[in-house]
RNA sequence: CGCGGGGUAGAGCAAUGGCAGCUCGCCAGGCCCAUAACCUGGAGGAUACAGGUUCGAAUCCUGUCCCCGCAACCA
């Protein structure tokens, strides 16, 4: 059986989740449900990223704990992908006891091998703030908070040998046996490491209290995004001790955004290469949502809230319109009127419309639907090739060609309607009657199917409208995609599938 | 001359060098099964600009203008 192990980034605990962060984790929901699906073992990693100088200042604010915000801030994660049906396998947190375990281990045997080193760390250190600035987070050269022009200072830390794996990186990303995606972030990637000497990398620091203290010197802890990118051993469990990862080693896509390209294309891939671990087999950077064509952000106040976003479309209907708006690799402007639109034609007037429209027409008879003598050629054809290129899409990861494909089929079974004009055969021919309907019925049974990964709750629903719902259930995809063969005897629903708003 | 991406219909996007398409919106018909839904047809484009290569360019080359992201220890 096929394997398929599946990662988000963890989240940083010093904010709510926004539409963005939902974004990354429904769209690795979509493929892990997608996967299980087509039968294959799937583990679905996502978490939070709990330690770091921010969220202890977050915590200092909020005067708290750091461990206690960080609870309440994991808690509203696990709430909000919990309302959003993210059905993931495991959620790491980075101050779990088992992922430090993993984190001492790795920093040790990067040790061991002679790949950390002591040295000094020169950075912008805000007295006030007690911490480094980088020369961005300046507001003319100061300190956003006491306006104050920052000292240079250096501090004793270790370094990890980053600069030892330039080449190997560069060899394995032109051979394609690191596979990053899309082709453009590619491309950015590998001509920032030919024009660049990479630096070797501070791992430790001294004055964040906040973090996994280093298992040879307890002055320092550990650098936040080595902690964070270890989640992805540490959350199948491997701690180090004996040899083998678990079978899932190693991802098969990992998911991240374009803004923590460098630390998952660069780091990343050092640090497994620097312990002779597989590396990853797909990286995909993703783009971004933008409103109005700005950034969406916290700071900006412009950020999305998945939760009221959820309320006004319901969840299901949700997760498509996130996934259909833009191609995933790239940035797409959203806002609510668009996805209000997008609402009202794709799964109102469309999907949902079909799907009362077939069953409103079957009911009309009381008769079981057999599969007919005559089969519509064409139709058979038309849901084959929409098979086919629904699954390439999906192993793609462009989930908006993937629902394009599904809005053919619904658009050509409205047409099929039309043409047929079954209302009238009731009258005049009731065997074509009976014809006609099967394919329709058949049709929204393989669209059941087809949104099952987008939408789970309304794929039941349409299953239960054709009382399929437990025979279905029990089908492998390899059946369910497959053409007649099932005797319908609808039961029509009371409720809309997608009420228009 | 730091790096990467982009500029195509009112909006959002698509097009291995081969008649410029899709979705939404708009207009006109049709239908009366359906959630004022569905179907058909139509209007709307010097493909940012200026050159070049080619039988042929949105696509390749050169230059110009504009927009976005990244520029490393920041999650």
């Amino acid at each position: 059986m096929n394997k398929f192990y599946i990662t988000t980034p963890i989240y940083y605990v010093n904010s709510y989740p926004h539409l963005g962060s939902a974004y990354t984790t429904v769209a690795a929901d979509v493929l892990a449900r997608f996967h299980r699906m087509r039968g294959e073992e799937v583990f679905f990693l996502t978490g939070t990223d709990e330690h770091g100088s921010k969220v202890a200042e977050a915590a200092a604010q909020k005067k708290t704990e750091p461990q206690k915000l960080c609870d309440q801030v994991t808690a509203k994660y696990e709430e909000v992908w919990d309302t959003l049906k993210i059905s993931y396998n495991y959620f790491i947190r980075t101050t779990d006891s088992q992922h430090a375990q993993t984190v001492r281990y790795f920093l040790n045997s990067l040790k061991e091998k002679g790949l950390i080193y002591k040295g000094q760390y020169q950075g912008l250190y805000c007295l006030g703030c007690e911490r480094y600035y980088t020369e961005k987070e300046l507001v003319d050269g100061q300190c956003p908070f006491h306006k104050k022009k920052p000292i240079s200072f250096s501090e004793e830390c270790y370094f990890f040998k980053l600069s030892a794996f330039q080449e190997k990186l560069l060899k394995l990303i032109r051979s394609q046996k690191l596979i990053i995606e899309p082709q453009e972030r590619r491309n950015e990637l590998l001509s920032f490491l030919e024009r660049n000497q990479l630096e070797d990398l501070a791992v430790s620091r001294a004055n964040v209290k906040w973090g996994i203290p280093l298992p040879w010197d307890s002055q320092q802890t550990a650098y936040v995004w080595i902690d964070a990118l270890l989640n992805y051993l540490s959350g199948l469990g491997w701690q180090g001790d004996s040899q083998k990862i678990s079978d899932f080693w190693p991802p098969d896509v990992q998911l991240l955004g374009k803004d923590i390209l460098r630390f998952h294309l660069v780091i990343w891939p050092a640090l497994l290469l620097a312990l002779d671990i597989p590396l990853p087999r797909r990286l995909y950077v993703h783009g971004f949502f933008t409103i109005n064509g700005q950034k969406m952000g916290k700071s900006l106040g412009n950020a999305l809230d998945p939760e009221k976003m959820a309320e006004v479309f319901g969840v299901d209907a949700l997760r498509w319109l996130m996934l259909s708006s833009f191609p995933f690799g790239q940035d797409g402007d959203i806002s609510q009127s668009k996805f209000y639109d997008q609402y009202q034609a794709q799964l109102a007037n469309g999907l949902g419309n079909l799907f009362r429209r077939v069953l409103t027409l079957a009911a009309k008879s009381d008769q079981d639907f057999t599969p007919p003598q005559k089969e519509e050629k064409k139709i058979i054809k038309i849901l084959q090739q929409t098979w086919k290129i629904y699954e390439k899409s999906l192993d793609d990861l462009k989930f908006e060609a993937a629902i394009e494909s599904v809005r053919k089929v619904i658009a050509e079974a409205d047409r099929y309607v039309d043409q047929n004009k079954p209302w009238e055969l009731l009258k005049k021919d009731f065997s074509r009657y009976q014809e006609v309907i099967y394919h329709l019925l058949e049709i929204l049974r393989h669209l059941g199917w087809l949104i099952r990964p987008f939408m789970p709750d309304k794929s039941d629903l349409i299953f239960k409208g054709l009382n399929l719902e437990l025979a279905e259930k029990k089908k492998s995809l390899i059946q369910g995609k497959k053409w007649g063969g099932t005797i319908f005897s609808p039961t029509p629903l009371e409720e809309i599938l997608f009420p228009r708003l």
